[in-house]
DNA sequence: CAACTATATGCATATCCATATATATACCAT
DNA sequence: ATGGTATATATATGGATATGCATATAGTTG
């Protein structure tokens, strides 16, 4: 279940709302594609991944070695709809895109025969 | 002008959310106002109104003594949208409804004549 | 000028939090 | 079992920030 001030909390770090705008564009994303974009550690994403899966905003599928995230299907409307907002207003789409332009060339990803 | 981090930033904290939310439904306040309504100290909400100030959310207009704090006019749509449906959308609204409920007992409120 | 009110700010402190590094866990293959 | 890959976590640390208390500023009134 989402918690309201856990929720405000994570998107005020800049590195959460780009993982959160990947995962929104493409549906579905493993750890090893996100660190990959943001080109940071995977330390770094995994941590911020379950401070966002604690937060009710993620949930998780395992398959493999490789772990899956995706938005949590039982995300209120008003949230999903702030999440919209915040991958597709202002400044920032630039940076985004630069994320989303880095997964694109990204080589062997997993999955991407059957997605 | 808005500053994306320092928006998100704002959002983060919940007695920011709750002046926001007040200040949205009332369209204008004054500081006396706000620290009234959320029995709050006066420097702890003026801190806050300086930082939404300062984000590039909230301005500020001087009648005498008081000082009225509103939305910023040229915030971006998506930003307005964003407030909206935090002050509207999900658990904390009886919050925010108390807060309206102990501004709208306040005695002597500064220019209730007048709206 | 002085006194009063409303608001802002300086300072000290405590707490939270993001990050790096290292290590642990989970899964798969041989 | 061993080795290899993907992910998670433990610990330490530096930095940001919310808050209380005291004080300063700005405006009004006498």
């Amino acid at each position: 279940m989402l918690h309201e001030q856990a929720f405000f909390n994570v998107l005020s770090d800049e590195t959460r709302r780009r993982l959160l705008a990947l995962i929104l564009r493409e549906g579905e994303l493993c750890v090893c594609e996100l660190f990959y974009a943001l080109e940071a550690s995977q330390p770094k994403v995994s941590r911020h991944l379950a401070v966002m899966r604690e937060a009710g905003l993620l949930s998780v599928r395992r398959e493999g070695t490789w772990v899956f995230y995706r938005l949590d299907a039982r995300l209120p409307q008003w949230a999903a709809d702030i999440l919209g907002l915040m991958a597709q207003g202002g400044a920032r789409v630039p940076l985004f895109q630069r994320d989303a332009q880095r997964l694109a060339v990204m080589p062997e990803r997993p999955m991407t025969c059957c997605r």
